[in-house]
RNA sequence: GCGCCCUUAGCUCAGUUGGAUAGAGCAACAGCCUUCUAAGCUGUGGGUCACUGGUUCGAGUCCAGUAGGGCGCGCCA
């Protein structure tokens, strides 16, 4: 499959090197050609002669035009101009543009995949929640952001691996067990009352939540009552603790994954923290980079700005991140020697480099905006320069219904759970609103507004698009036969009365999909899948509604098949970008509204 | 005090990696249903791209500074 724009590139670079011999490659490289912006200005247009007045010292304009009368005479090209400062516009023969239908249909949902990615190995980790309860709303964008960019770096040509690093080490995880304790013991009649209990708990207890109630039930079941005193009341931790927090942690992880099927987020890979650490890889790991002269025993300068009361000088075990680019040095080791989370996690990244991955994507929300800088310093240490680590960072979701914002309060155990959620909104409502922004940006989720049926809803919007498509295949089928409606029977189908300006829009559109993809790719933006899908939408309807102006341009013609199945050919595409779009996002497209 | 992110129409947001006259939706106003779904379409009005400089053929986009908002800042994960 050939992408159009990608072609005409390769013949304004021919022409371009015809004219300026001596072109350096950087400048060649950034040769575009790039749809126009304005249809005045015809298809497409090039900046060729821009990029290259300089090395080959001449003035743009005298570069356009020459460029311009080598372009015009080429197959497929019916128009040449310069234009503006130095651009060339580009007009192709109608025939170019209906050639790529039969692409498409041929293509399919793969139409607009790219080999840009070049088979790297791609890490991509996303939500990463720790299993210490429900997953809520403020994992969801974090969980379809993740998952989106993981496909549409797989249809750009990276080999990409879906990864959950489970946090089931830790202090969280021991406040976790210990509330999944209380709740046993209340399961097996204890006589001890929540505060009595909560005094004995170090730290407090921390998880109230109603979810453990049925953790507790089940330890009951499974243990009877031999995981306490035989008053009932709290046995030495270590009689208990490992296997009321492994349980724990293993139901609330079945959880977990259980809701993210249900969002359609399935990881391939589950990484376990407490496997790392267990296996002594951050203590090895911290000595190869002490060989290395990467690691040292020394104190931290005190933060700037007001101090914690209880800061004092201590010194602890460092990495030289500020070779790497880190603003200070990080701590590996607490002054009690005990290894921080940050040592754990380079060991998990280091793990992800020996796995193979090239390029690793941690997915993240905005509060670990100030981790970023020593995780991609440790990347660069570990794996001497071979393997780079991005971040993307998901701003906060402000949940709202009707104008008001919804409350999330953990310690509550009242927040709105992403299950929840998924029964009041669905799916595919989630997943495309949250890839209408930015994933650096905050976003406001209007609960009412994601379910409503109207054009200020991107998903229904794009939904109803392709619903309208089926709906014309459908027809067609009845009038024609399946057979003859099927996508690879229409790619053989004759195109050429396709005529319309507003239908050669809608091509132009499509053929601009395979772009759209390798630079939202390369941006490691998808939502700006989102928005292409959203303006391909605004063509079709637009399209649709000039049948109601002009009946000449409704797509089923009486007696008119050659009309019809040329029609026929353009809107079974137009679903297919639709349905290779939507895939990317994980929202399953309808075959009809109700 | 320092670092990162953000600031575009009344509101919510795009802006094709530096391109030509900055675009959508909502809200407001005016039109379009004997038809494959009007849950849609067409048109009108609406802008000091926070501010000030700089870089160059050309800046909403890059750089510096200022103002405002968000996040973070040794033993939390």
């Amino acid at each position: 499959m050939t992408d159009l724009f990608h072609l005409i590139r390769e013949h304004v670079l021919a022409a371009l090197r015809g004219i300026v011999p001596d072109l350096p490659d950087d400048s060649a490289a950034r040769v575009e050609v790039t749809p126009a912006r304005d249809p005045a200005h015809g298809d497409m247009a090039t900046n060729a002669a821009l990029i290259s007045a300089k090395p080959a010292r001449q003035p743009p304009a005298k570069l356009a035009a020459a460029l311009a009368e080598r372009l015009r005479v080429l197959p497929g090209i019916a128009e040449a101009t310069a234009a503006g400062p130095g651009f060339v516009n580009l007009r192709l023969h109608p025939e170019s543009w209906r050639s790529v239908l039969a692409d498409i249909l041929v293509a399919g949902e793969s139409y607009g995949n790219s080999t840009i990615g070049g088979g790297l190995a791609v890490n991509v980790e996303y939500v990463s929640a720790n299993p210490t309860g429900p997953m809520h709303i403020g994992h969801c964008r974090g969980a379809v952001v993740g998952d989106a960019l993981a496909n549409l770096l797989a249809k750009a040509g990276y080999a990409v691996t879906k990864e959950y690093y489970i946090n089931d080490a830790g202090a969280q995880v021991t406040a976790l067990a210990w509330a999944a304790y209380w709740r046993y013991l209340q399961a097996i009649g204890t006589p001890l009352t929540e505060a009595e209990f909560s005094e004995e708990v170090p730290g407090g207890l921390q998880y109230r939540g109603d979810y453990l109630m049925a953790v507790g039930q089940r330890l009951a079941t499974i243990h009877g009552t031999s995981l306490a005193l035989s008053d009932l009341g709290i046995a030495a931790p270590e009689a208990w603790l490992p296997t009321v927090r492994d349980f724990t942690i293993s139901v609330m992880m079945d959880e977990i994954r259980a809701d993210l099927h249900v969002l359609g987020v399935d990881h391939s890979v589950f990484s376990s923290e407490r496997a790392l650490l267990e296996s002594g890889a951050a203590d090895a790991l911290i000595e190869t980079l002490r060989g290395e002269g990467l690691v040292y025993e020394g104190t931290l300068e005190p933060p700037k700005g007001k101090l914690p009361d209880d800061w004092e000088p201590r010194p602890q075990t460092l990495l030289r991140s500020t070779r790497f680019g880190d603003d200070v040095d990080r701590p590996l080791r607490r002054s009690d020697g005990s290894n921080t989370y940050f040592a754990n996690d380079i060991a998990y990244h280091a793990d992800k480099v020996a796995r193979g991955f090239r390029l690793l994507i941690d997915v993240l929300g905005a509060d670990h905006g100030g981790y970023v800088s020593r995780v991609k310093a440790a990347v660069t240490a570990v794996s001497r320069g071979d393997a780079t680590l991005e971040a993307a960072l998901c701003q906060i979701v402000h949940v709202v219904r009707a104008g008001e914002p919804v409350r999330m309060s953990k310690r509550a155990g009242s927040f709105v759970t992403l299950r929840d959620l998924l029964e009041e909104v669905g799916k595919d409502a989630i997943r495309f609103t949250m890839l209408t922004r930015k994933a650096d940006a905050q976003m406001e989720f209007d609960l009412d507004q994601v379910v409503a049926q109207t054009r200020d809803n991107p998903v229904f919007y794009v939904q109803y698009a392709h619903a309208r498509c089926r709906s014309v295949l459908r027809a067609a089928a009845e009038m024609f036969g399946a057979d003859r409606v099927a996508d690879a029977a229409l790619a053989e189908q004759p195109v050429g009365a396709l005529k319309a300006e507003a239908e050669l829009a809608l091509i132009r559109r499509l053929a601009a999909w395979p772009r759209t993809i390798e630079a939202a790719a390369q941006a490691r933006e998808p939502h700006r899948i989102a928005f292409f899908l959203y303006d391909l939408a605004a063509d079709f309807h637009m399209l649709w509604n000039r049948g109601r102006d002009d009946s000449a341009l409704r797509f089923l013609q009486a007696g008119r098949h050659v009309e019809s199945f040329a029609r026929l050919a353009l809107v079974a595409a137009t679903a297919a970008v639709i349905r290779s779009g939507l895939g990317v996002m994980g929202v399953t497209p309808v075959e009809e509204m109700r």
